[in-house]
DNA sequence: ATTTGTGCAAATCGTTTGCATCTGA
DNA sequence: TCAGATGCAAACGATTTGCACAAAT
């Protein structure tokens, strides 16, 4: 996987979104984005990063997700109350989600469509369509 | 709006799961499925009960959501990472959820529909698919 | 030098839990 | 009577916030 390039991709796109490329958000940005899509909790990013020699705060990776959401680079995804992912692919596209394990991830392709698009009520636009595809384990035995 | 007939029916649900028909849920039933279709959360349901002169604990409100989502009469949905929704509207339906005012509501009819039901990986299979389709105040003059 | 970002710890907020009391069957 | 339900307040866990210090331009 040939890179390096990404890097510099984060820091023109942050300096274009009035985003200082710091030292934490380079490393964040590296590691949310050099290694493919990628669906992320904060503590999940932040337990990354230290393992990978980054020592930010938690705070400051809450920071950064925000930021980055805001600048287009990530996508909020809320299929649990209990926790927020970020998803590095901010292309349209839908999620799986298993409740088993809290697994979050996209589905193929664009396996699904959306047909009978509604119209939006009162003096209001869409402005995205989330669907989630709920799944569990196959209770063939479900002795988990 | 002719009813009475509610109450009954809670009732007899709630046998059927195996919930006593306390003063509490019968009162919470009534509030929840005596005026259509509700999108409510705790906080709001809890209110509701107070104003109504039925004072239940907020944490009874939470038992309650949680127990009659259990036993079908409910269904949990999670649009905001901030709050949880119970819709009393249990059929196979989708929704609008304007972020502006954090509003929840059911999409007409079935206008929406779902293309290309993609296959579930692993030994998964899908539970439910849920459709969150977000609005927003029409930016016309957007100094809200 | 100035401005913006970062880290830490305390503060929030929705939700859950423990436990003593009360209620329905 | 007795298991199950309720209320209260403390406990929780994810996220946010305030402020002193550090880094980027």
């Amino acid at each position: 996987m040939p890179q390096g390039t990404e890097k510099t991709d984060i820091c023109s796109r942050l300096r274009e979104t009035g985003l200082r490329p710091t030292r934490q958000r380079l490393a964040l940005g590296e590691l949310l984005f050099g290694q493919g899509d990628r669906h992320v909790t904060a503590e999940m990013l932040h337990e990354d990063a230290v393992r990978n020699k980054v020592p930010v705060s938690l705070a400051t990776v809450y920071n950064t997700l925000h930021q980055f959401t805001q600048a287009g680079l990530l996508r909020e995804v809320s299929v649990d109350r209990s926790k927020t992912y970020f998803d590095t692919n901010v292309t349209s596209h839908h999620h799986f989600y298993c409740e088993h394990s809290g697994t979050l991830f996209d589905v193929p392709d664009n396996q699904i469509g959306i047909v009978g698009l509604p119209v939006a009520p009162d003096g209001m636009e869409i402005t995205r369509i989330d669907v989630v595809v709920r799944v569990t384990k196959k209770s063939t035995n479900d002795a988990t």
